[in-house]
DNA sequence: AATGAATGAGTCTTCATTCAT
DNA sequence: GATGAATGAAGACTCATTCAT
């Protein structure tokens, strides 16, 4: 492969950099309460250099969202070039992929999850005709990994038949919800992946005995 | 129950149409986009009148929130004074309560969910010292009329022996992850309590057949 | 005439206000140097309250500008009303009333003749898409009264057979030449209107003895 | 005529080549809107090496008006040397010379004719302490040249005797308000040194029969 | 009690200018 | 000489909050 030349490395360097600053400020602040001003002191730059880089504040927001949904469905897409046969053995797959990413990248998580969920609600935002369009694109792509492998257990007489998207979403919920929990609670109360047991008996064989 | 004063009386109406108009605000646009201008308009009075019942943006804000809180466990804590003695029948009860009170009052349920999971990202709110610990004890009331149900079925050796906590957390979960769809998906989706079936199904016996 | 209520006369009276000071800023800066800060110090507001009467800086200028335009097509539009049969006293008179509008008005009449000279430039204003019409309209309002004279002379042959229109401009240029020189110079230079003579004998007999 | 040493030449022609881009620029945006990098892109250079051959903004303004002042001045220069003894055929050759001058230069004409009105309401231009001393004398110098040919008119006794100053100002004045028309209404009006036989009719035997 | 005009602090954004490479 | 990334000062505009009526 190919090196880019080092000016265009350098370049994608300090993007980067400001991404990763951004990524902290809209992960401890609102968008509307995050201001450039502390993207900028976070990145140690000043305000006007992220403008060479990004065309404002919407765009450098989305861009870190954007990253943000990349990583995580990368993440989940792992699990399918893993070749995992075994239905059970995917959807416990997965679960510790989403735990995992969230313990990794608990600044990204924050975002994507606190914004996603009311991404019609941002005026400005919701401007950005494709923003909604590209949420609910990868949105579909991550869950479409769950609904697989439920798809499989149902082809394969495992699991009940429920409509896998139903399932999927609900599996999800149930992993976004102890997520946002351990995020709230803050890290104190143990690593989040020691949950991934606990949903998957849930999830697979409910709460009766 | 003895009446209050006439002016008591109108004062608290015109408290109430301004957290009505509020409601309907907050539901639409985020905390930061919403204006009290918004508000004042919606509630067909002058900006200045808002002080005389609020004092300030974020104080109406959490009032409003609240509010929802307040409806929303009230809601729940009927459930206990209905003597449901069956821990299946009660954790069905407190899953239809949910999707019902989601479902006739969303606005509320859209401002609740998307705001305190994210409570402490409001700097602005965050100040008002109080607000989380009022969000966690409402969660927890409401969250122990889950785990009451949870703790029973245990003790009569019906459910598995999982932290109570824990289960009613992934309940709320499951039951929120849903409320959301349906709001987001927009109502045409059919309606939002024809998922119960599903969800407790899910909860209870798990996917696996 | 029935009186505007009060309420309704205190805002005009403020909106009057700010145009006022507007009118002198722009008189003394370009519509790019002049900021809306300087603007609300000459009128002893804050730069918020402008807001409450104009949309934007462009709108303000634009109303100033017109304020300026109505103004000096009345002045000439009152030389119709006052039934002048003579076209040589027609021309006169009009000439007359710019000059005297220059003096009485040389704020209103600096941002007229620097602006509408180069409309077109301004990228900002350019947007106002009626901005170029209406100048052109209240041009051409006011040149009409110069032609309709011109017309009266060469139809009783008086005057040389020359396209009105064109004669019309000449007449304005040299008009405005000695005003803006007037205003450049600065008033010094003893009053503009006692040009006057001075370019109806160029104008009408020209520099040939 | 010595030739410069190459390397001065090389710098002088990257001078000249930045002014050219400044002409056009100025020409299409206010002063105020036009940016550096509009005009490195159009000179195809980067901003950092304008500031090698100017000192600022102003200073690259001052050099395009003043280099279109020169070439203007220059043009009326040639009047005289053309050693013209009919002072009504030399009045006849300035009208030509400037409405050539501006058909075939009207970036530099539309610049010069839209900032030099104004050129006191440019706060930051106005502070080149010598910019107004500059216009003025190249003014007087392109004035006197029509000046000359009205005075000796005049000792002729085939004008007027009206003060010579005056009346050169208002033929420029006529031959400017036709020019800016020509460049406001656009080129498709047909060619401007058309008009010149008008203007001449207009200036030397004015409007009556 | 109700109003809404006025305020001014706070934010995004632009752009002339500098300077290390 | 040339570059263009970085800077930061400056300006338009918004909106929560106050207060005289």
């Amino acid at each position: 492969m190919q090196e880019l030349p080092r000016k265009e490395r350098e370049k994608l360097n300090r993007r980067n950099e400001i991404l990763e600053a951004a990524k902290k400020v809209f992960a401890s602040k609102d968008y509307a309460s995050a201001t450039l001003e502390d993207i900028a002191t976070e990145a140690e730059l000043s305000k006007g250099t992220i403008y060479l880089y990004f065309n404002n504040k919407a765009d450098l927001f989305l861009s870190t969202f954007e990253m943000g949904m990349d990583q995580s469905v990368s993440i989940m897409l792992e699990s399918i070039s893993a070749n995992i046969d075994d239905p059970i053995a995917g959807i416990k797959d997965v679960i510790q992929r989403q735990l995992i990413f969230c313990e990794d990248n608990f600044d990204l998580f924050r975002i994507m999850s606190s914004e996603s969920a009311q991404a019609e609600l941002h005026t400005e935002i919701g401007k950005c005709s494709d923003f909604k369009q590209r949420i609910v694109e990868n949105m579909s792509q991550s869950m479409k990994v769950f609904a697989d492998y439920i798809q499989g257990g149902i082809d394969r007489g495992i699991f009940k038949k429920i409509s896998p998207i139903d399932v999927a979403f609900a599996l999800r919920a149930l992993v976004e919800g102890f997520a946002i929990r351990w995020i709230v609670m803050g890290p104190e109360e143990g690593k989040l992946s020691d949950k991934a047991e606990l949903i998957t008996t849930i999830f697979l064989d409910g709460l009766r005995k």
